[in-house]
DNA sequence: AAGACGGGGCT
DNA sequence: AGCCCAGTCTT
């Protein structure tokens, strides 16, 4: 039994009560105190997948570094990495460079203003669109993020599984009947604030002034939505790491492929190995009545078979384990320590000293193995 | 339609 | 440990 569309007067009422919370109580975000398109633009981009505490100082910063659409066109893509690194799904980045020249090149260096050409841009699909078009041009288009499809679920008792594409028409019909054409902007903005703030995923109920339009808060069924489909659990995946230090001091890293994960980016060396050969590597440092790896043990006759084709005179000891999660993986990663002469020069590599990492675009799982080696490596160790 | 694509915070 | 987050692109 599902509850039926709105009345017109429902919809008023909604809209009112709606907006006038909305003004109360909105947060005092960076990006809401204009609605020039290039600054809702690049906020919405950031706050993809991702949470307003997070992209608030990513924003100051990429606003300084590049004030206008020119500049992010004519940006580095070094720098622009440099300034994205950390917020993760890095190709959002990338597209954003892109789509600046898209502006400068067919709409003349002006931010379009129809929907049609808004979503052209590459990186903005039908969310973003109607974010933009909403907020900078008064568009009465919805703007169909997790928030709202919480929001609306709930409102509206939708049983449809939100992860199915086909469910997105059902939600997008609704709202372009309910949306205000007076300040579609705020409206939109509104419903995601409510998520983002009232209707949480966790939260039992509605406050007072919204349960008259809540279908799950009559049903007392908040739980129940939205329905979703559960996400497989990341993929496990094992690499051995090789910290390789010249005479000169420095270390040699890789960057990565030009597509695909972390495209691009610098990194130790990774050779990926069988869950068993991790496992067997790993148990050979593991102490049995502690269940710890014991990182001062040294294994005369255990050095790491990695890299066996590279001229690197490996430490017989490891430096510890690393694990990193992403949405679809879980990589766990041995660290080892070894030396080679620095003409070694393997395919897409450089070396460079530590002192000059803050210059280097590092993912998240890189600088999580430069801790843990700096927690374990002991200068001057013999090899 | 399904999978790739990061990282962090909350329960 | 699992879920969620102001999603989009590719296959």
């Amino acid at each position: 039994m599902k509850s039926k569309m709105w009345d017109e007067e429902k919809i008023q009422s909604f809209q009112t009560v709606l907006l006038d919370w909305y003004y109360q109580n909105k947060r005092n975000l960076p990006w809401r105190a204009d609605t020039n398109p290039y600054k809702v633009w690049i906020s919405e981009i950031m706050l993809q997948q991702t949470r307003v505490d997070t992209v608030i100082d990513y924003y100051y910063r990429f606003m300084e570094e590049f004030p206008t659409i020119k500049d992010l066109a004519k940006a580095d893509e070094e720098k622009l990495l440099k300034v994205w690194q950390g917020l993760g799904y890095y190709s959002r980045a990338r597209n954003l460079r892109v789509a600046a020249r898209q502006i400068q090149e067919k709409f003349n260096g002006e931010f379009p203003d129809t929907v049609e050409n808004i979503r052209s841009l590459k990186g903005i699909g039908p969310y973003t669109a109607g974010a933009i078009a909403s907020i900078s041009f008064g568009l009465p288009e919805p703007a169909i993020d997790g928030n709202v499809m919480r929001v609306i679920s709930r409102l509206f008792g939708i049983e449809e599984d939100i992860s199915k594409a086909s469910t997105y028409k059902i939600f997008d019909q609704i709202l372009r009947k309910i949306i205000s054409r007076e300040n579609p902007g705020d409206m939109n903005q509104a419903l995601m604030e409510v998520g983002a703030t009232v209707s949480t995923p966790s939260a039992k109920k509605c406050p007072e002034w919204l349960q008259p339009f809540c279908y799950a808060c009559a049903h007392n069924a908040h739980d129940k939505f939205p329905v979703k489909t559960k996400k497989a659990k990341p993929k496990d995946v094992y690499y051995l790491a090789g910290v390789i230090e010249n005479k000169e001091h420095e270390h040699l890293l890789i960057q990565r492929p030009e597509n695909g994960l972390l495209a691009r980016m610098w990194h130790y060396p990774l050779e990926e190995v069988s869950s068993e050969k991790y496992k067997e590597l790993k148990q050979f440092w593991y102490k049995e009545d502690t269940n710890q790896i014991t990182l001062d043990l040294v294994a005369e006759d255990m050095a790491p078979e990695i890299f066996s084709e590279w001229p690197v005179v490996w430490q017989k000891r490891h430096l510890g384990e690393v694990t990193h999660v992403f949405s679809h993986l879980k990589w766990h990663i041995l660290i080892f320590y070894g030396r080679a002469r620095s003409d070694f020069f393997p395919e897409n590599s450089q070396w460079i000293e530590e002192s000059s990492f803050s210059s280097v675009v590092f993912p998240k799982v890189q600088q999580k193995i430069i801790q843990q080696f700096h927690k374990t490596h002991k200068v001057g160790q013999d090899l």
